[in-house]
DNA sequence: CGCTGTATTGAGGTGATTCAAACTATGTGG
DNA sequence: CCACATAGTTTGAATCACCTCAATACAGCG
């Protein structure tokens, strides 16, 4: 359902995760502009879709509060989840230079999206550079997530790594907690890492074995973050986002 | 070694791969713009690097001859293949935010790169909106392959998956052939799909068999593209780069 | 012509998948 | 608020795919 931004009072100077979002590097009076020429949000139930593969693709997404899950169906019928986006990131980059969408987007949870039309993002990009450099940052962010856990051999290191990346993100947006809940499920995990579900779950199983991790339900407490990045694969990353 | 352009007759409007380059969608005027602001050329012998891994990174790199490996070396002395670069591509998306080098890039045959400075991009970027898209495109479609092979569950696919993408990517090239010449050997393919070499080459002795490619040293004849693309990953994309 | 890196092949072990079944959460409607 | 249905998690056993190790063959290069 869209609504509008101003009716739920939502405003990109007060956002909790402006500091990870496009007008990042913007001062507070470019932020002001920037938010005034933002109308809508759309407000998301567990389970409803944003927008589906291979729709015209109008807008960029901010996920001002709640995660999404982005997946397609391939030729056999098999769920392939790309990537899940947690309050702070931004949705649809890949799908800008041929204007449809390569995926589908569904709500994990309770969320609301910021819309950003592709004419106001090609403006924004034009009249603010730094829009522009944020927006090759997350891409190149993106790349570099992507490249990472294409080279997770084993499914040691694919678990640890998803693990440590949700922990990463969460970290960045401010929550320096070592409990973590994922808001998705250990069949989507499996079909994001591509292995079987089954794997994912003796994976975790071990790590809470080996007091790396204690497991309750969704909710996942990192006990020993050292071990973690130990078993996972070693990072290339030298900055932060 | 770095050269003029000049001096080598390297021109943007003469190159025989600028469809894939920068300046795709400029206009002849701005295209000559953009060369007449790009001065170097960086002449690599076989096994030559252009730059190493944590070096601050200056430029973005155009291929414009030959081919090149990007590739990290882990902690435990793993040499980790990032990506293949060919005729065309563009080297160093990925860095941009933080300019510093994640990976070391090394020429597989004697190459050529067209040395974009950074602050040239910025301005380009800024000046002509379609190269902001043009990178975007770039940047969306090495998302797509990443992921492309993250979701490869199983040695054939992987190894399908790649020669896949090296036909498809020359076939851009328009290079029209069935026969291709692979300029990296199977240990570093290995190394970029994340599998034992062994495995490469008994996939490889196995399309061989099947009467799908035939194998001679790094040449490969791809005898039936559909077979291929069965055994390889379901495509998502839906236009070309 | 020999050296070095690359490719090829086989045997054996390990790790991940598959299939099957039981169990536990979660949500819905009566 | 409980009963039921459904979705998600957990566990075991059998199988299969890939890796490791080892040995040999080949190719390119000085």
């Amino acid at each position: 359902m869209i609504k509008k931004r101003s009716s739920l009072n939502v405003d990109c100077s007060k956002c909790l995760v402006k500091h990870l979002c496009l007008t990042r590097d913007l001062s507070a009076e470019e932020v002001g502009y920037v938010n005034d020429n933002l109308a809508n949000i759309m407000v998301l139930k567990k389970g409803e879709h944003a927008f589906h593969a291979k729709d015209p693709m109008k807008n960029l997404y901010a996920v001002h509060s709640g995660s999404c899950k982005e997946y397609w169906v391939d030729a056999d019928g098999n769920e392939c989840v790309n990537n899940f986006y947690l309050q702070g990131d931004i949705v649809g980059l890949e799908s800008i230079p041929i204007k449809q969408h390569f995926f589908s987007l569904v709500a994990l949870q309770d969320t609301s999206l910021c819309i950003v039309p592709l004419n106001s993002i090609l403006e924004l990009m034009h009249k603010f550079p730094s829009v522009l450099s944020r927006i090759l940052n997350i891409a190149s962010y993106k790349m570099q997530n992507d490249q990472h856990i294409k080279l997770s051999t084993n499914a040691n290191r694919r678990v640890a790594d998803f693990i440590l990346n949700i922990l990463y993100r969460l970290q960045e947006r401010q929550i320096y907690k070592t409990h973590i809940t994922l808001p998705m499920t250990q069949l989507d995990i499996s079909n994001c890492l591509g292995m079987a579900h089954e794997t994912v779950n003796r994976v975790l199983k071990k790590l809470n074995q080996e007091k790396i991790i204690t497991l309750e339900n969704k909710m996942i407490h990192i006990i020993d973050v050292k071990r973690l990045e130990a078993l996972g694969t070693p990072l290339r990353r030298f900055g932060q986002v």
